[in-house]
DNA sequence: GCAAGGTTCCAACAAAAGTTAAGGACGCGG
DNA sequence: CCGCGTCCTTAACTTTTGTTGGAACCTTGC
């Protein structure tokens, strides 16, 4: 995958949420990024290292989550091509959770030190970063309220259409369906079930003839129950940055 | 209240999580700032407003919350003086989610366009709010964890604590006890319980020792039991800014 | 082609949490 | 000081979810 392919993904991104302009663009594609490839189900960064990068999604899929005591763990975010998901970390250095590889990924490395510079440089592009880990935040509180008050289907419905919103956004959805490469024990890690409950819930929702799931893909069989049980209002995720 | 004083919290939390400097601290203190008092249960900002300023607690308590078309309510966070609970309004302007006062409180108003100039003036006070609110973000991804792995009783005891030490910050710990002025419905929603669920729980770690909660405040009896059960590792909180 | 490991799927049972309903304690205002 | 409303408390019952264990299926490497 050719570097600047790899910034597009992030500009496209951003120009969605926050209407970046012209020179702006030109300061990212001009910034030093080092890609690796990573396999699946493999740590980026771990709880308690610490950051001197920031990662790049160019290509594949990650989820961030932690582990507690009792060595359950708990799925936070499941990130797409275009986003950098341990942004955080520039102003938090020790990392408070891990971020994996869900599928094999091509991930790009900006250090701590570039970004720094730049928002130096562009405080508009500082502004842009902020403004992003501010959505990420907003995407935190709404999984707090997926997990805390849906019932186990209705937390499923939701999860699916948002990442489904946000893979639209970068082209990535194909009429009724889209990647999820996500395992029952995975999706019940995410929602805050066992993965045999994942199962019972993934069993019904295909027997009413919601949605199929199935090899890492979604397919929506019936998008007004879907939209219904899912109770899902995008404001959160906070597309359009004149609002 | 005298205006200083409402200053003095936060620039004793800023001065713990970032390290702020002395020049930093006069451009706070000459920041305007509009107070009101606010009653107990009274909404401050409300899910889908446009915000036009940021509200700093003085005094009292505050939680932010998001209710679901079932009408069933999840507490985000509790808020305590010296914070900002809404900053992230700064840049996504639309609330998608409520901010409400818990106990009677004062509230000190900054505007976005007041801390638009300072940042632009003062990109390392920027940096200190940005940190800010990642700060914010983690306690959210602990709150997911919270709410998604740990049982009941362990909930309980792991946002008494976040509490406590939060508390303990701006110096409002009196030994074994605290401040923690929610109703038992309001416990349920912040641990993704009902009210009957939650006293169930309050009366198992009375009985067991652990804990007394009674009135608004809470009283650790079992310190041991009490840090066990909550599974609680501070460093989420991110309170080293060296770190 | 087959063995191995992971994933999916399912059933039976146990535990946790939700629902409904109702009495009692407490504080507040008339 | 009495009545009212809110909060706390509890019980009985239902539903949801967790646990355990096992079978079928699919991929992948040898």
């Amino acid at each position: 995958m050719p570097s600047d392919a790899i910034r597009a993904a992030l500009v496209r991104r951003l120009h969605v949420s926050s209407g970046i302009s012209e020179d702006d663009v030109k300061e990212i594609e001009s910034l030093p990024i080092s890609v690796r490839q990573f396999p699946a189900e493999t740590p980026v960064v771990r709880d308690g290292e610490r950051a001197t990068n920031c990662c790049l999604i160019a290509d594949g899929f990650c989820v961030r989550s932690k582990t507690i005591a009792s060595g359950k763990r708990q799925i936070l975010s499941i990130h797409i091509p275009g986003e950098i998901p341990d942004l955080m970390s520039l102003f938090l250095h020790v990392m408070d959770h891990d971020l994996i590889t869900l599928a094999p990924s091509t991930l790009g490395f900006i250090s701590h030190d570039t970004l720094q510079k730049l928002h130096r440089r562009r405080p508009n592009v500082a502004e842009m970063f902020w403004r992003d880990t501010l959505i990420d935040a907003a995407m935190f509180r709404e999984w707090i309220v997926n997990v805390g008050q849906r019932p186990a289907p209705s937390r499923l419905a939701h999860v699916m259409i948002e990442l489904r919103e946000r893979l639209r956004i970068i082209g990535r959805v194909d009429g009724s369906s889209f990647e999820m490469p996500l395992t029952q024990e995975q999706i019940g890690e995410a929602l805050g079930i066992t993965a045999v409950h994942a199962n019972r819930v993934i069993k019904q929702l295909r027997q009413e003839g919601v949605v199929e799931l199935q090899r890492g893909r979604a397919t929506v069989l019936d998008e007004r129950k879907f939209l219904e049980l899912a109770d899902f209002d995008d404001r959160y995720l906070h597309q359009s940055p004149i609002l």
